[in-house]
DNA sequence: GCACCGTGTTCAGGATCGTGAACACGCTTA
DNA sequence: TAAGCGTGTTCACGATCCTGAACACGGTGC
């Protein structure tokens, strides 16, 4: 059993100071699906698992959130020349760490030269994602909102608004963004 | 039904270009499950949905996270001059955005004044950090690892592990830095 | 045309879930 | 001691899931 919900439950539900039978009430189920599911007796509905973890309150997403590896010990610092190339093309992504299994964090100097752009058919992914232009001139677009930004200005939002980034200026464009989670 | 898993599972096995077919037989499920799932014919139970997800792959968190609110329209662009500044002292921190509640990502300016320090005391905080140094000299502190960073090079760490912050050389440092979730 | 892929949907039936009601145990109070 | 209330566990049975096999449709090749 590599998804031990019993146990997750169990600590959820104690961490609340509730009783199964008081969360039971609360979330419209009775005492025995919760001790079934927390001994592992049965392999909850998603429908059924969401009712008891409404009565909590708490969301899908949290509740399924111990599944994420812990960390280990890991490096920290990471010199320039030692960041790693993900990008192409016209545009150079240099990410902060190889790995990033397990980080909440996504660290990026990108680098666009002049004409670079992400594409016509705009990005979207899962996430929040951010940036400071530090030289050049880069046009963002999410959703329907465009707009140049020059060095100093930033930018913040939602990944699942698509979303655009072309250099428009004659000279190379330089950005640290952030990126979370990662989702190259 | 407010948890419609069957549109989120379409739309993400079609984001990774898979058929329900191809999906099942990596799943080791019938095509016939991905079917209902998707058509909200069945609410699956825990197991069987962490066995499609497995042959996309995708965690259970990650799929979940569609439940998060759906946020508003927030804003997008920060000019340069409409940083917020929420350092003080030798130490300007002028962050991107005005209210983060809901943000998962907070984005910083950090400009750091000859001499100026996070302080003997070191910080420690829910969450992982990282950033880019642009320029001038900064002495990271890290748990046990102490470096000095200079332009281009940068750091990632887990915010629980104490760490502080020192500009040791005689010009000023510039750094962006990311943090998730925000801790200020 | 027809066969042959691929796609997603539908259906009967065995396997599993979720319920309601018992059960067993511990603690407090009379 | 026994009643009363709390805890979590167990069990039979009706409801639901998941499978394996069919079905219907669309595109390709001959």
């Amino acid at each position: 059993m590599t998804l031990n919900i019993g146990a997750r439950l169990r600590a959820v539900r104690q961490q609340h100071g509730l009783s199964q039978r008081e969360l039971a009430r609360r979330a419209g189920v009775t005492n025995a699906t919760v001790s079934l599911i927390e001994s592992n007796g049965i392999n909850p509905s998603v429908g059924s698992l969401k009712r008891v973890l409404d009565g909590i309150p708490m969301g899908l997403s949290e509740f399924f959130a111990f599944e994420l590896p812990e960390e280990a010990e890991r490096k920290v610092f990471f010199p320039a020349n030692e960041l790693v190339e993900i990008g192409r093309g016209g545009i150079s992504y240099r990410q902060v760490g190889t790995d990033l299994t397990g980080r909440a964090l996504q660290l990026i100097d990108e680098r666009y030269a002049p004409g670079a752009d992400t594409g016509k058919i705009l990005l979207r992914h899962e996430g929040e994602e951010g940036g400071v232009i530090i030289s050049g001139r880069l046009e963002v677009t999410v959703a329907e909102q465009k707009r140049v930004l020059g060095p100093g200005d930033a930018y913040l939002f939602d990944s699942r608004l698509p979303h655009r980034f072309r250099n428009i200026g004659d000279e190379p464009c330089t950005v640290i963004s952030a990126c979370t989670p990662p989702s190259f």
